[in-house]
DNA sequence: CCGGGTTTTCCGTTGAACGGAAACGAAATC
DNA sequence: GATTTCGTTTCCGTTCAACGGAAAACCCGG
């Protein structure tokens, strides 16, 4: 078998740094328990070098293992994303915001940031009444569907654009839209009005709102929006309030030039 | 210099896993941001080394780069450590059950597991009106004095118990327990009454009631506890609630035999 | 233009990482 | 309870990736 090319993370397993991460991208939503030979198998790694690897990563918490013996991702790694400024670093500037909004919509209210050409769901606050949406927290989905991706897509670099234009796009509803010209006029529109709504792009029942939320530049950082039953309200009469509630984050964002940020001698 | 022995995180630096994970250790809470020269100085790792490794992980998105040039924890370790069952994954289920007891209570809810011989704080939710808390997400706290870590604690292998009671406990108010056998005998109610009552052992204006949450085979997998402001209302009012609330977590987690837990063929 | 810091490239040396092989263990299957 | 199967762990000789000193490039602020 050659070496790797296939298995199921990044491109070069070379170093032991790329077999660590191809070694921990075999877990997934689906797949949250593994076995040592289920790692080795689908990451395409010898079992003996999974073996090592994977025993070191247990002393340090980064897996675990429970008394079934398979492996699961551990809380030590948790800890450590804990610290990522565009993940829980934003989720906690963000959720006061997110709550308010929450209660006065009554309705999902979802945090998104662009990684490469998908948005990743940072936060949801998901009311018992409101509509099932299918978004995992820290899961990935294509921008152009929906409203998160809209305004994330509208204000990323044109290079990201093209390329998310040129591909593909995939259809979920009939009402999807597919054609790279629609939805660049759509993302102008975005810009334009700084706001973005999704019609039953992605579930035939569900609309949402977005807006942009700025960091310290003036560069768009991530969006917020709130997703409802499609026919229970007007969307654009809750563009204001999602509007209003992007702008509290990104004054939040902005605001703190607290001296944690500053690097303080020992 | 002696090769490590000191640096900020684990004992072993001689693997490449172990220089990662020192490496990324670095970052904490006060330092989330960080130079190449800062993380190398800190981790005690040569400047060289630190350059290769953290290519490498801004290459695969563990770690991202700014504008400043400066390094951070990136979106991919978030990613994969929304994974972890003990983490997010834990929360995705007992979410719903915090939120009621939340609408009940409006105090502040949350949820902690145990790592090595602290509590660590997988979600919050923290309501405006309530009182404050110094809890961040994925951070980490001694146990006795916390309502969450007694109840873990009193559920813990007693090897746990003996290490964390040997220690000497440290106190932050007045009425801080610091005599081990007060604490041992408070455990034994804990294990009797079925939840946890921590009086103004941290802050004197505050107090919580926690609760063991149950895995499948009866062991205490997570706690669950509420946070209120001292004297105004009668803690053990709050058990049956907070008890309520980490059964439902408990039974949630026990009847999902999904079959996404079960191994498929490709 | 100079001098401190940091970041990056270069490269010869070496030991950590590798993985085949085989022993070991656990749990179905007969 | 004997046999097969599948997963895990130990062992060990080979080799190449990782290492880190040195020096160049870069980036300020003075």
């Amino acid at each position: 078998m050659p070496p790797n090319k296939e298995g199921a993370g990044g491109r070069d397993d070379r170093s032991v740094t790329g077999k660590l991460f191809t070694l921990l991208s075999v877990f997934s939503p689906r797949r949250t328990v593994l076995t040592l030979s289920e790692i080795a198998h689908r990451s395409g790694l010898a079992v003996t070098t999974v073996h090592r690897l994977v025993g070191e990563l247990v002393e340090r918490g980064i897996l675990e293992r429970d008394s079934d013996r398979r492996y699961r991702i551990g809380l030590a790694l948790f800890e450590i994303a804990a610290l990522a400024p565009r993940g829980p670093g934003l989720r906690e500037v963000a959720l006061p915001y997110m709550e308010d909004l929450y209660e006065v919509t009554r309705e999902n209210v979802q945090l998104g940031v662009r990684a490469e050409d998908e948005v990743v769901f940072v936060e949801r606050i998901a009311g018992r009444a409101s509509v099932g949406v299918r978004t995992r927290l820290g899961g990935r989905f294509p921008m152009p569907p929906t409203g998160l991706g809209l305004v994330l897509l509208a204000h990323a670099p044109s290079e990201v654009r093209q390329r998310v234009l040129e591909a593909p796009l995939r259809r979920f509803t009939p009402h999807t839209l597919t054609d790279p010209e629609r939805v660049r006029s759509v993302l102008s529109d975005v810009r334009r009005d700084g706001f973005a709504i999704s019609d039953r792009q992605v579930t035939s029942d569900a609309l949402s709102v977005a807006a942009p939320v700025f960091g310290g530049s003036g560069e768009v950082v991530a969006a917020l929006s709130v997703v409802l039953r499609f026919g229970s309200v007007r969307p654009s009469s809750l563009a204001p309030a999602v509007r209003m509630a992007a702008r509290g984050i990104s004054r939040a964002l902005t605001a703190p030039v607290t001296s944690s940020e500053t690097t303080r001698p020992d």
